[in-house]
DNA sequence: AAAAAATTTAAACATTTGTTTTAAACAAAA
DNA sequence: TTTTGTTTAAAACAAATGTTTAAATTTTTT
């Protein structure tokens, strides 16, 4: 019982440190804010989480791997063409986004801003390189840096969701028709893809 | 005389609060920093800018009027092709982004901190929608929103930079094969948005 | 050169914020 | 019931931070 309350308030704690890390950044959030939209002391924070840097490092850590779960199983598959990890990866990401729209955005800030929270990702490089993907790419399109594609795909994908924020100040368009053009890119994209990649020109 | 040594002042404070803003962004960025790395005394910062808040607001709609400066009278040029258009564009700003690697990822992070300050962008919309630009896109292509060739065109030439930092940290490639990937992407990118543009799979 | 105005400095103020301490409330075990 | 360990709350602490004040210094004007 005890430890069930305990591992109750915990999370509670950490979602909502979750939450608001994620929409204000790490030093525009205060532990006064989380303990209070959390509806515990503030002492608590720490008790639970020592300080909030460790809070936050639990946190990135755990949203890092989050994101990058979903794509590890996708482009590392033997048994799938390059046309499906495509399809696969575009479908998966974008339904992803959806669900977490503000997540790109806070995780490259605070990247740039506090690299040492890094250490995870110096196996990013070989993952990448080595990736079932990158070699998929390499034999469509010889001629170009497959790293051109990795940026336009990822491009792609993230970039409305990183500009959601200016979108939404600017009035450009309103969110439904925003999710509309998310759900056009499902299908588009891939495509796209294919078609940089077929480029003859190049 | 005094006026020169004030403009001076008053500039060299402006300067340094532009680089720390826009390196750590602004909770990051303390007064005393500013007066620190531009050698004067704390008051000073107030004396000259009034506020903290109100030095970042002159700052933000610099940096806003900079961003934006460039692509306006390019995107409006009725004397130019779609192609002359997309090509200009690209060239120039990936001209400007290699000069100010660090300002998309700021703005659009204090944009979604503070949107209050975009209301300099209410005519954003208009500007868009109302270009030569966008006109010529859906001559060119009327099937599709034109939007999704913004988005497109938009996230490869910022998405790298907006990247950047993930880059550096996760070693994925050094600073020269960055640049020397910037300098084929101005290349390139005309022709990816062209086969884009010209994908009759749609 | 004297007076006035503008610029700069040092110090203090008032809040905010992360953290710690101390003790009370509570649940589980003896 | 008493004891023991865990969880929660209130308060205090110390450092950081935006801002202001008042005096000193420098520059400009008369």
């Amino acid at each position: 019982m005890a430890l069930a309350k305990k591992e109750d308030t915990q999370n509670k704690i950490k979602e909502i440190a979750r939450k608001l890390f994620t929409r204000f950044g790490y030093s525009s959030t205060t532990i006064r804010e989380i303990a209070k939209e959390s509806q515990v002391n503030i002492a608590l924070v720490n008790y639970y989480f020592r300080s909030k840097d460790n809070l936050f490092r639990i946190i990135m850590e755990e949203s890092f791997e989050q994101l990058f779960i979903q794509i590890d199983p996708i482009i590392n598959n033997k048994n799938t063409t390059l046309e499906e990890k495509i399809q696969s990866l575009v479908s998966n990401y974008l339904d992803f986004l959806q669900k977490f729209p503000e997540l790109p955005l806070f995780m490259l800030n605070e990247i740039k801003n506090k690299p040492k929270h890094l250490v995870i990702k110096i196996s990013l490089k070989k993952k990448v390189s080595q990736s079932s993907l990158m070699h998929q790419i390499k034999e469509r399109n010889p001629y170009i840096n497959p790293l051109h594609f990795i940026f336009n795909l990822l491009g792609m994908l993230v970039f409305p969701f990183i500009m959601k924020p200016v979108i939404s100040s600017a009035k450009l368009i309103n969110i439904d028709d925003f999710n509309q053009m998310i759900s056009e890119r499902k299908r588009l994209i891939p495509i796209w893809i294919n078609d940089i990649l077929e480029s003859k020109k190049t």
